[in-house]
DNA sequence: AGCACGCCGACT
DNA sequence: GTCGGCGTGCTC
């Protein structure tokens, strides 16, 4: 028997089978996506068995399987099945769609370490024998105590004194078992089961079982979805079967994570990107060994090696978390349609402000679409107030306008809580100085540096360069370097000068970096430690704090400006989710946006609260300038050390593109990408728009291929690219 | 990717 | 002569 097997390296040249003699001894053991460890080349390596043949012909001479590597980790043929489908969809190579699969601890790379951990339990070895040795040493008191309680129970190994352990042993009085421990461990008993308002049954049994159907549940921010989704996988799981539920990044994960283990207990398992290692490695061989239902997690949870899936949700579709901006380019919604398929079962997809690209296809009815109109409880829609800073500047109100200032300390004498957004984190967004023009820039890349006043570091975002921030200007040694552009460090800094005696706690990247501060800062929060949150956008998804009645937005332009053309849908959505945090309980909610564009429609949409209208108006400028969802996008940035060389790369490219692919298809550039240098690298982009290209993966592929002999430069594609 | 092989220049 | 630089080719 012989095994095709693809090995470790991701790199395109090796990215093929491998076929190895399976030896006697491991052929009863062997099966389809197993770990191995193979000769390769004078040397050895781990790989995956792909394929199980029975005879091969072939001229070359062929090399045993040395062993398998953890006989525990077998994927499935569903999950093999994905793989191929990952790297057939991003073009990456089959190992690199695996490798994204597994956990960190499960990957092929080197020897795998040993994750699991144990508890070990003494228990006696003989009544008798015991009785015996206590009548033939009475003043051995501590090992009789011990021995005493081994008569009617078993004891914890940690409990014993390690030398009393060892007389018992060297006596054979005891034995040990081991039992595994899990790190993460929710005991629930108590059980939490909710009704369904009448709107929500109605949209409960809107959706169909057994047969693969995409749902696009459309519910405004407190209409309660998360109840409905708690319904459809009950649902499932007295069919007996699986189901994946996933949220964005962080934040939100926690808190759905709670009202699943209120509502399934120990049936429920976690991935999220701020779990350890150790405790992924053993919610991974949880879900592998059948012993959880349900998973909930973020991207790339729907890889979970779930057995017999009945339903997948995604929760905030419209979410930009579920793409992978690193390869494989891969989006969770794709993936999920690719297994619901597979399976034969519904995919539902919720949010309250849905991708265009959904909504879509709702309203063409490829999805079918599910509503939730109110919000359950008292609560009611919060009142929204556009605020133009073009006229507060006049008043030399630079930061926070008189109306805003008005209502913090409204809600400060109410004692009521507040939320502030501000989606940029740092203290200024560059440094120039005022007497020779000198502004901070980074060495590596084509932008200015972020300054963050706590670590006095200047940081560059996109490579991660630092250098501390001198005194003095580093050019003209003058003592006249200026801030400009708000951050949340200022932000943090300005509001204790104006309200002294207010406890305010801010949430942005530079805040949460440790393990466990995110759900802290939500906890401390949520139990009136605080008056104000303060963040950039990581505040605005899912959180629900009862006692918040005043939003403030204070620039809203900041993502209405970034030059990319979902800066619209995302502005709306953003504003839309923050808006929602005020008044999710009896009090009325507040929000205060601040803007220089108080007439841009996307602003006058979220003061309306009307999303349809933003819709309507959005999708018109799609279709005029040929964007998604009228047209697909194909990304491609030829990166090169050298720009000329870089440059000429890159019209070659085009040129192929062009003479290749249909007539109908559309392709621009190239142009210089969004950020010409990035890490000492030059990156000229291709856009390409297409409606239907049916040689665009073959011609695509062809190019990658290419770009293996090409030694200067370096060719990344992204298809469906949610930036360009 | 990572290793062997091979061809070349420069050194005890 | 031989040590080590790197360019090329191959891996079941």
């Amino acid at each position: 028997m012989y095994a095709k097997v693809i090995i470790e390296y991701p790199v395109k040249s090796l990215n093929k089978m491998f076929i190895y003699k399976i030896p006697k001894y491991l052929e009863t053991k062997i099966e389809v996506g197993m770990k191995v460890y193979v000769p390769f080349n004078h040397k050895e390596v781990f790989g995956i068995v792909i394929d199980i043949v029975k005879e091969i012909d072939v001229e070359y001479e062929i090399k045993d399987i040395i062993r398998i590597e953890n006989p525990e980790l077998v994927l499935s043929k569903e999950l093999l099945d994905i793989g191929k489908y990952l790297a057939d969809s991003t073009l990456c190579n089959l190992i690199t769609a695996y490798q994204t699969m597994l956990p960190s601890s499960l990957k092929i790379k080197k020897q795998t370490s040993n994750y699991d951990l144990y508890d070990e339990f003494i228990s006696i070895n003989d009544i008798s024998l015991a009785k015996e040795y206590i009548n033939r040493y009475p003043n051995r008191k501590k090992q009789i105590i011990v021995l005493e309680r081994l008569m009617n129970e078993t004891i914890n190994k940690k409990e014993i004194n390690s030398n009393i352990l060892k007389a018992l042993k060297e006596n054979n009085l005891i034995k040990i078992a081991r039992v595994k421990k899990y790190r993460i461990n929710i005991d629930n008993k108590n059980i939490i089961k909710k009704e369904l308002t009448q709107e929500q049954s109605i949209v409960f049994n809107q959706v169909e079982f057994n047969k693969y159907n995409t749902y696009l549940l459309y519910g405004i921010t407190g209409s309660g979805k998360t109840e409905v989704y708690i319904k459809w996988i009950e649902k499932v799981i007295n069919m007996g079967k699986t189901a994946i539920m996933l949220v964005p990044e962080i934040g939100l994960t926690t808190q759905i994570a709670i009202r699943f283990y209120e509502a399934f207990g120990n049936d429920v398992a976690i991935l999220h990107s701020s779990l350890s290692q150790g405790e992924r490695y053993d919610e991974y061989i949880k879900i592998m060994q059948g012993k959880v239902k349900i998973v909930v997690g973020t991207r790339s949870a729907i890889f979970a090696p779930l057995k017999d899936i009945g339903i997948i949700i995604i929760d905030e579709e419209d979410s930009n978390s579920y793409k992978q901006d690193n390869t494989p380019k891969y989006h969770a919604r794709e993936i999920a349609k690719y297994r619901c398929n597979y399976n034969n079962i519904p995919l539902v997809l919720g949010s309250a402000t849905p991708s265009l690209e959904s909504k879509a296809r709702a309203d063409k009815k490829v999805y079918n679409l599910l509503k939730l109109t109110t919000r359950v409880g008292k609560a009611q829609i919060p009142k929204i107030y556009l605020v133009n800073m073009e006229d507060e500047i006049k008043k030399r109100n630079t930061i926070f306008s008189d109306l805003l200032q008005e209502k913090i300390k409204e809600k400060l004498l109410k004692k009521e809580q507040i939320i502030l957004l501000l989606n940029r984190r740092g203290f200024a967004t560059f440094i120039t100085c005022s007497n020779c023009g000198y502004t901070y820039k980074c060495p590596n890349c084509d932008i200015t540096l972020t300054y963050h006043k706590t670590t006095n570091n200047l940081i560059c975002h996109y490579c991660g360069y630092q250098i501390k921030k001198a005194s003095r200007c580093p050019k003209c040694q003058e003592d006249s370097l200026n801030y400009y552009g708000l951050g949340t460090e200022k932000l943090e800094e300005k509001i204790k000068e104006l309200y002294p005696e207010i406890r305010v706690i801010r949430m942005d990247q530079d805040t949460t970096r440790n393990k466990g501060m995110h759900e802290k800062i939500i906890k401390e929060f949520k139990e009136n430690k605080y008056d104000l949150l303060l963040g950039t956008q990581m505040i605005s998804k899912g959180l629900d704090f009862p006692k918040v009645s005043l939003v403030g937005v204070i620039n809203a332009d900041t993502t209405l400006n970034i030059p990319d053309y979902r800066s619209s849908e995302n502005t709306f959505a953003l504003l839309n989710q923050v808006a929602g945090r005020a008044g999710r309980s009896d009090i009325l909610g507040e929000v205060v946006i601040q803007t220089y564009n108080p007439d841009h429609f996307c602003l006058k949409c979220v003061l309306d609260n009307d999303y349809d209208s933003f819709y309507l108006q959005e999708m018109a400028f799609r279709k005029k300038l040929k964007y998604p969802p009228y047209y697909y996008l194909v990304s491609l940035k030829v990166i090169g050390k050298e720009y000329e060389k870089t440059l000429e790369n890159a019209k070659k490219v085009k040129n192929y593109l062009v003479n290749n692919l249909n007539k109908e298809t559309i392709v621009l550039g190239p142009t210089t990408a969004a950020v010409l240098k990035c890490k000492n690298e030059y990156r000229m982009q291709i856009i390409i728009k297409y409606k239907y290209d049916d040689k665009l993966i073959k011609v695509l592929k062809e190019l990658d291929n290419l770009f293996t002999s090409i030694k200067d430069s370096y060719l990344d594609i992204d298809l469906s690219p949610l930036q360009i």
